[in-house]
DNA sequence: TACTAAAAAATCGTGAACGATTTAAATGGA
DNA sequence: TCCATTTAAATCGTTCACGATTTTTTAGTA
């Protein structure tokens, strides 16, 4: 531990006492690859009228409605302080609506409109165009996209273990 | 094309017309995965007083200082409508200082203070408990991002040809 | 030198994202 | 039946993120 030389590859024993640099943190690639992915959504979805996150809340509900606040949130990884704002933008929008549960008063059901349904159609052009911009080939993709599952599987147990350290 | 049965795979020729399920989608993938990891960082960097994005700055800016907010930018892959407040906070925070470059008035040296430096010890630890949160052995990981990097490579490439489409 | 163009950062407005809290409704005993 | 507990969504305050614009400085050129 006497050289101090910085090589391009981790130079620590075995992932101990030093901090590996930003592009080598697994979370910063992560990071980086989700932000290239909303910023290449983003000039599709405009003439959509959509932003990224309202892109895959649409997403979630043409393939399942009506859904809960909470049950959209389970599927999307978002929260109802999240949601709440995101859905009534939508509702301005005219493409869901919002209304409570006659059956639980608690619950509010969210549904696309028939507009909402509409978009689905130019939402193929998305899909379509996106499927460009990979490097990666098909069996990588799925490959990544495999792995990627296990990561978010092992993450949730984590944060689900873990909620905080006091 | 007269079955309208939900299949959980794909049941579209080749990738064409129909739109693949939100968990069939790799940006969600990402999205997932980033947020999750932002969520498991979150409880380890609060006793540092630096939120996830703050923590990859530092990381940066203890890799590399003084730079411009725009090298930082570049680093980081973020624009400085991002980046001016949130170092802004930082150096409130008595982490950073900035200070216009004698040589070109134009450009902001960015720099980590005394404090910001020691604080480099404490995210061992951080960097240290982040590993156990993984379900990826190592090879899974180096792998993974692997084929992230090529994917971040591809993405910024397909960003810079297509900026948008008029 | 003067004047336009380019570059760098800051600013503004909108929309996520989330912890913490609040409000309202349903649930489960005693 | 009544009341404490739980659950669901909404609200509030702070931070991130970015497109578009503005301000200031430098560079380039006639």
């Amino acid at each position: 531990m006497t050289t101090k030389q910085t090589s391009d590859v981790i130079d620590v024993p075995a992932g101990f006492a030093g901090i590996p640099k930003l592009d080598q943190h697994l979370c910063f690639a992560l990071y980086s690859a989700s932000g290239l992915m909303t910023r290449l959504y983003r000039p599709l979805l405009e003439p959509l009228g959509l932003t990224y996150p309202q892109y895959l809340t649409m997403l979630a509900l043409w393939e399942h409605a009506p859904r809960t606040v909470g049950e959209l949130g389970d599927a999307l990884g978002l929260d109802s302080a999240t949601l709440t704002p995101l859905l009534k933008r939508l509702e301005g929008n005219g493409l869901v609506t919002r209304r409570r549960d006659a059956a639980d008063e608690r619950r509010v059901l969210v549904e696309p409109t028939q507009q909402g349904r509409a978009l689905r159609e130019g939402a193929k052009a998305v899909s379509a165009a996106m499927r460009c911009h990979s490097p990666l080939d098909g069996d990588e993709l799925k490959s990544l996209h495999h792995t990627l599952t296990r990561l978010i599987d092992g993450l949730r147990e984590a944060s689900a273990a873990a909620p905080d350290r006091d």
